[in-house]
Order: structure tokens, then sequence, then C-alpha cells
DNA sequence: CTGTTAGCGCTTTCAA
DNA sequence: TTGAAAGCGCTAACAG
């Protein structure tokens, strides 16, 4: 015992950095008087070494304070034991909708199965590629960019496995989708039957902004709205119909309910594209008075955990968002492991859920 | 080009994995006719090289589909460019409560500052040790740990800076927490005032599951009840008074009320530790027809984002969440960017919000 | 059961 | 402006 912390003593002095030099695998070898191998076994298949040895060597790694480092291990392993969620945004507007939280919730379920680490990979300088490039993840899932994005190339380039969310994925990508059609066009025809004809949509941001440009998530949906629309007769360009953007999140809610406001004619119900946009429109409503949804009937898009819970109980798309996020991660950890995935496209459905945020017009 | 192309599949077919073998930064070295340092400076200081050099390098990398090592990059640097949060439950347990998508926003605001990346580490394979020797991380966020966690000693052998929160953190380990003192005190002082005194106190479960054992974040609110009650002669163990544990969701919530229930004599009023758990308990009163706050008066902790747009809106005590989280991050990354920081601990204000869940007794 | 010996893929002095 | 060479700290054939 003495006798070691002398010889560190003695060898940290001749070192060029006395105070700041790591203890590594070769300073147990040396001082436990075996190989760096040994040492390895040790902590990795103790059971290739005599259990005295094994003993002897942990013995001197935890004097000298030795934890095995995690990135030489990896550069020799090709394994981290983290996946990556790549989001386009940064981290505090991706969490500013409770969505997502629940999207890493279920992605957390298969983290814990599969004992692995959850990064959110934000833009880094402003550039999601840079960040792609930098993470050190086994895989990844991507949630926010379409199928020919410069990021998922870079994926592909890096050999990194990845299962995409919400986007038109060819055939040979993994993908976890909803049925975005549906919801969409259920949600019209609800409002609909209620009588309303003044109706505006609230979208989360494009790209570009034009609603004949959507593509992926925001065309299907706009599809569906088309579709319950044609059924009355209807059009998105008819008078009375309305197709708004704002920030994805309860404060963009807030801030597009002045705009709501100005419309002529009023409209008589608004069908946001996200529960947390139409919280913050009910919220606002409420604030300047308004009923809802006596006034004003909202349906939102996702069925968040607190749907339920807020005045008045929010009529809403139900999306199975968390088992969204596990069946991507499901599907990563195929790639991942090697294992064999059949299914790579998958459809979750979705549910109308008629609560008291809407109501037959003039009642 | 095409006798690159050559080459690359000669020397694959040398190879023993033909088609697995990545391209490396020898293969783009050898392919531009310049040394590996050359590469590397093309990548990371190409104004080191000539411009024509640095051209024809990264026009080679591109062909061959050359994208550095981040994994080999970090074991030289020192440096994974992200940071993490150190969670003692799973992932879905932790998202389960909107809190820590909060407190992950405040904590993004700085990684997106600082071009970082977030890990979430979570135990792996039932090991939060484990998991936290193996994470690939600059430094971490601790929360939910004690100062004395084998977890917190593991980071210190792993010389990783690191930042507790909600922690009695000794003075030389940096830690952000909030005054839970204040806020517990001036909620049960609220109750108290509004005529109550039949209280269950619910709070998140604990290691010991025994008020008299909590530490930390526990400890120090308990002494603010007994310090509110005092005042009116009351004390933790009186009649009338009660404490119980529950799940920090609003699962738990909703399953603790039945509990609550059965208590004689019957509450009037709940005190949650958790705004999660208070929105699971109004929500399963009103599902058994019990009318908050007429019937029964419901106190948060927390004002998570939605605590105002409930039914009825929630009368909690106001922490600033994202804040702690960003707080941390801050000090944090001046540890990582070896920066001066002068203040290690930073306590936060509360503030009570007497919303609609609360109401005088008999009234 | 244990050690030798090559790497893993990159950065970075130092010298040319 | 460019390159040689020495690592970074670990794993894993392979040999004994």
């Amino acid at each position: 015992m003495t006798q070691t912390s002398n010889e560190t003593q003695n060898r940290s002095l001749l070192t060029a950095t006395p105070a700041q030099r790591r203890v590594t695998i070769n300073d147990i070898a040396r001082h436990a008087g075996v190989s760096k191998t040994a040492v390895s076994f040790a902590f990795n298949t103790p059971g290739r070494l005599s259990s005295e040895t094994t003993q002897r060597i942990l013995d001197v790694a935890r004097q000298l304070g030795y934890t095995p480092n995690p990135i030489a291990r990896s550069l020799n392993t090709r394994r981290t034991n983290a996946i990556g969620v790549i989001v386009p945004q940064d981290i505090t507007d991706a969490f500013s909708n409770p969505f997502f939280g629940q999207l890493v919730s279920g992605i957390g379920r298969v983290c814990n199965m599969e004992g692995m680490s959850l990064m959110v990979v934000p833009p880094m300088r402003g550039s999601l590629l840079e960040a792609t490039y930098a993470a050190l993840i086994d895989g990844c899932i991507v949630t926010g960019l379409e199928p020919d994005d410069e990021v998922v190339r870079a994926l592909r380039q890096r050999h990194l496995p990845f299962v995409m969310i919400d986007a038109d994925a060819p055939d040979h990508v993994a993908c976890v989708n909803i049925d975005d059609h549906e919801g969409a066009r259920s949600s019209m025809q609800h409002l609909l039957r209620l009588g309303h004809r003044d109706i505006a949509i609230v979208s989360f941001e494009s790209f570009s902004g034009q609603v004949e440009q959507y593509t992926g998530t925001l065309k299907h949906r706009f599809d569906g709205y088309r579709a319950a629309l044609k059924e009355v007769g209807l059009a998105l360009h008819s008078r009375g119909i309305f197709c708004l953007e704002c920030k994805c999140s309860v404060a963009g809610g807030i801030e597009v309910f002045n705009r709501l406001m100005q419309l002529v004619p009023r409209p008589t119900a608004v069908l946001a594209l996200s529960d947390a946009i139409a919280f913050g429109i009910v919220h606002a409503a409420q604030q300047h008075g308004i009923n809802v949804p006596g006034q004003l009937s909202v349906v939102g898009f996702d069925d968040l955990e607190t749907s339920k819970l807020t005045r008045p109980s929010l009529t809403t798309v139900h999306q199975p968002i968390a088992e969204k996020g596990q069946r991507a991660a499901e599907l990563l950890m195929d790639a991942v492991r090697q294992r064999f995935s059949l299914p790579r496209h998958i459809v979750l459905p979705v549910e109308l859920m008629v609560r008291k945020s809407t109501q037959r017009l003039g009642v």
C-alpha cells in the first residue's frame, strides 16, 4: 500500500503534467503487475481471470481511483450505448410543446429495456448537419425532417441506423407515422356537422408558409381537411375558411388568437394542428371574455395528457404519442442490434375525442 | 475518378470485411496524395493549408463519402460536446412529470448557446452508477440524488464537472436550489388561513417513506409545513394532519386519491408536493363527483405551464423551473469551459399562486 | 489463465 | 505549407 502510493508520487514527479495526468489502464497494469489485457478482462469479462487476479486488479484500480475511459472503449467497440433524437429546432423549443416530452417518454421505454441513454441532438451553432456529424450515438430517431434532408444523407454516410417519425419516407427507410389524413378529416367533419362554416385552421409553422406547398404530415392533414370540406361542397379557399400558421406552443396559440379575431367573417370554430396551440387559443379567448365553446369552438390535435384536464376539456384528435416514440425506438434498436425487423413502415391509428371545447353552432 | 473507384474496389477485395470497411482518414490521405495531418487540417483548420490542397482533400472526402469519426476525435480532444442530465429513475418516469420537460427546456437554452447536445442518463440495467461511468459527456447536471451518492463519487473520480439540483450539497459542490421551506410554509399557511384543519400532505416517493427520515428537498419542505402548523398550535402528527406518498405523476395522484378518501377524519384540503400529483387528485375527485374546491381544496407545488389552464386553475407554489435548469447548466458550462464562476450555490425564490382550487372551509 | 501485439481513427507537436 | 511520428486509452485476436 505505502509502496504503491510512493510509486505513484514518484512517477508523477517525473511526469510533465504532475497534477493533471489521469490514471489509465497502463497504471493499473503496472501497479498490479499484470498486462493491460488482464485489467481489461477484470472489468469486462472477469470470468476469464482467476478470481484472485481479478480481485487484485480491482483493488488496485479502486485505490488509484481508476475508471475505464468510455471514449477509448467506444473507439474499440464501436458502441456508445446511446441513441439520439434529432430535432431541427433547439431543445427549448422542442420541449416547449409537451408533445415532445411524451414522445421522448415513449422512446425512453425502449432505452430502459436496452440499457441505452438518450441524446437530444439539436442544431449546433445553427447547423443540424454539424451536430449530426458530431453526435456520439449508435443510431437515431429523426423528427421534423423530410427524407431528402441533408441530415438524412449524413446519417447514411455515417452508416448510422435511423428511423424517421412523421415523414414520407421511401420504402427502404424505417418510419413511424400516424393516420394524419383521417385525424384531420374527422375533426373537420365534426365541426361541419356541428353547423360551423366559418372555420380557421391554425397550423404550426411550415418551411414555406404556403398551404399548397405543404409536404409530409401537413400535406396529409390538409388533404383530410379538403376531403371533409368537399363533402359539404366547400374547399380550403372558400369564403369563411382560413389557414394560418403560428409557433407550435401555448405561446404560439396565444399570439395567433389576436389574428383570429381580426378575420372577416370571424370564425366560429378553430381547428388547431396541435393541442399546445389549442391551449393557447382557449386561454387567450378566455382572457378576452370569449366563451369556449359558447362563442368559439376549438379542436386540437395530439391529445396530450393534460388535454382532458383543461377547462373546458379539449376536443381533439388522439394520437398515441408515446407509442409512436416507442415503436420508432424499437425499430431503431432492431437495426442497432442487427436483429431482423420485418415491418419497416408503421402507421398508428388516431381517434377523435369529442369533449367540451366544441359545441353546435348557435346553441 | 474511375481509377479512384477501382482502387477502392481492389482494396476492398483484399480486405477481410469487403463490404463493411468504413472509409477513414487514411483512405482520404492516400487518395488525395497527402498525409493524415493534411486531411485533419482540411477539416479542422483549413487555414493552415493552401486552399487548393484543402479543396482537393475535401473533394476526395466527398467522393469517398468520408466522415471524421467523432469518437476517435473525442479520444484526442477529450471533448464530447454533450452534457448529461443524470436521472435516478428511468426516462419514461422522468418525463411523465412535465416538470422534467420544463427543466430540460431550461438546460436546453444553454446547450443552444454553447453548441452542446444533451444526454439524458438514466440507470443502465438497473445501475445508475454504471450508466454514469459509461456516459460520453463533458459534464452533467445531477437531479434527485443526495450529495453523498455513489454516483457523485463516480463523477468526481471521472473528473467530470457536475452541478447538483435540489440537493444539500457541500460548499465546494455547485448546486441550484429553490426556497423549499418558504414554498411549503406559505402554502400550508394559505390553507390554515382558509380555515382548514384536516389536511393531507401528499409527497412524492422518498427513499425511506418516513417523514422523520426525509432529507434534502423533502426535509426543507416539511420543515416549512411544520413552521406554518406551529403558528396555529398544530404539528405534523396532530389529528387531522396526514402524510402520504405516491408516484410523482398524474397517475400517482389519481392512485393516491382513493387512499385520501379513506382517511378519518376526511381531509378538507390536500397539499401536493407536485402539480402533477395535484392534477391527478383533482381529476380523480371530479370523476368521483367531488367538487374542487367546494368539497376539497387542492394545492400543488411547481406551477407547471399548464397549471393555470386546468379546471379549476391550480393554487400552487411557483418555482422557476426552466430557470433552475438554465442556471445549473450555466454553472456547469463555466466548469466545462474552465471559466471562472464565483457563486457556486444558487437559491431561487418561490411564490404562492392563489388560484381557484382552494377555498375557505365551509363556504 | 495470462500476456503480446496490433490496432480503433484521429489530433498534434515538431521538424522540414 | 506540409508530413512523420507519437500518442489518446482501450479491446481483442492470438499465442503460450
